[in-house]
DNA sequence: CCATTGCACCTTGCATGGAAGGTGCTATGT
DNA sequence: ACATAGCACCTTCCATGCAAGGTGCAATGG
């Protein structure tokens, strides 16, 4: 009865087909700028690198296009879409809404879950702290990005973590770029600790707040960044 | 230098495809429920039923499974996905978020705007109060719906109107079944109209807590009936 | 020199066929 | 009677072919 092969957890297994393969590798090329945005890519030229046929390459695209990462134009080609200010900024929105969402649930959550996640979170922030001091930027992105994946990860709402995970990927390159011009790193340490300390008092208005307060304010640090060094899309 | 043809808005022109058709159709046959939760369709049996070849029908799976509304099981068919009170739960959390994100926003345009979404998001209430009058539940739920659909629309958030769209999607059939036993009309009414007078005034945070609260309200008396009723899976 | 028109090429949309994987029935052995 | 193995059928996955639509260049006329 045993099934042949390693376990896979729950009903979430899947087998590797040509489409997840061309559409994760679509989506890497896309992180990276390997396909900058406005770049103009033909199926068959992209199953040609990927070696298959263009049929699955077409199904990935439009994945893709849902994810708002490309635009299928009819009979031209996938054009890799560009992030704008206003772009930024509707991204932000999202975040706000939904990560005080998230705190607040954090926070109201029974006192052995509050204190792990209290702990997670704590870590994430430390990381960002000393990377800060060592000065690694990139360490410190990292260390930033786990925080909030983990916030909203342990608020155990699927449609949240799928949203954020889209907007996300939409907006990887542009906060690639901007990172290096970002001068108030220390106020996210901070913050992130008056957040986690709300979760642990299991406040959960003051996380909303906190959490809220803290995307509110990078978002206003960084709006006006992209509109002065006239970065139209990204 | 004039284009033929009748001029279309902006450059979202788009010629129907097969594809969109069939996407079109397949998500009315699931809001209808001709498709019902459970269904497990073939795409050979769709494609003959709307006169198409598989492939169309294929990728309009795709789409429709990034939506949520049913999931593509390899080598199987396509299944209709149900709704479960869990799933309800997230829903409802996520349009928390950002039904309250966008109500602040509102509530913080120049007075012009506010006055113009004001008129219109009053004159649903109050076609909602007609209805109830009249004891019309399907109209008092679409006033209901064109209500909502205004406060996000005119937020004028791209990302956000599209995500409560694939919401109002996945919960459309729940919302058409719960719409009969919900005691609770009345309080709605008198909710929207703070949530209208606070965007009137002005007033952010006054609209941002009165949306949240109308939504957080309606979540409660909801939740508790879908677990009472035993509706494991709409 | 500039505008326009025709054309060759390139691109995707969609249909279809072969191949591989999964399901449930049936026959078989204990 | 029950468990198991074999098998026939059904399903999607992917490759490929054909046709239609779009683009840019070149030739032509002013």
């Amino acid at each position: 009865m045993a099934r042949a092969g390693p376990a896979r957890g729950g009903d979430g297994e899947k087998r590797p087909s040509l489409v997840d393969g061309a559409y994760a590798a679509m989506k890497r090329a896309i992180r990276n700028s390997d396909f900058a945005p406005g770049y103009q890519a033909s199926e068959q030229e992209i199953a040609l690198r990927l070696g298959m046929s263009r049929t699955p390459v077409h199904e990935a695209a439009i994945r893709l296009q849902e994810d708002g990462l490309v635009r299928v134009l009819p009979r031209r080609g996938i054009l890799i879409c560009a992030i704008a200010p206003e772009d930024m900024r509707e991204i932000y929105d999202v975040i706000i809404a939904l990560e005080g969402q998230a705190a607040e649930r954090l926070a109201g959550l029974p006192e052995a879950e509050r204190v792990r996640i209290g702990a997670a979170l704590a870590a994430h922030t430390e990381a960002m702290a000393e990377a800060q001091a060592r000065g690694d930027l990139p360490a410190w992105g990292e260390a930033d990005e786990r925080f909030h994946r983990t916030l909203i990860e342990q608020a155990g709402n699927g449609r949240m973590i799928r949203i954020m995970q889209t907007i996300n990927d939409q907006s990887h390159r542009a906060r690639m770029l901007t990172l290096r011009l970002r001068p108030e790193l220390d106020a996210s340490v901070a913050e992130h600790r008056s957040l986690v300390a709300a979760i642990r008092d299991a406040d959960p208005a003051g996380a909303h707040r906190q959490a809220r307060q803290h995307r509110i304010r990078a978002r206003d640090a960084l709006l006006p960044l992209l509109e002065h060094f006239g970065l139209r899309h990204l």
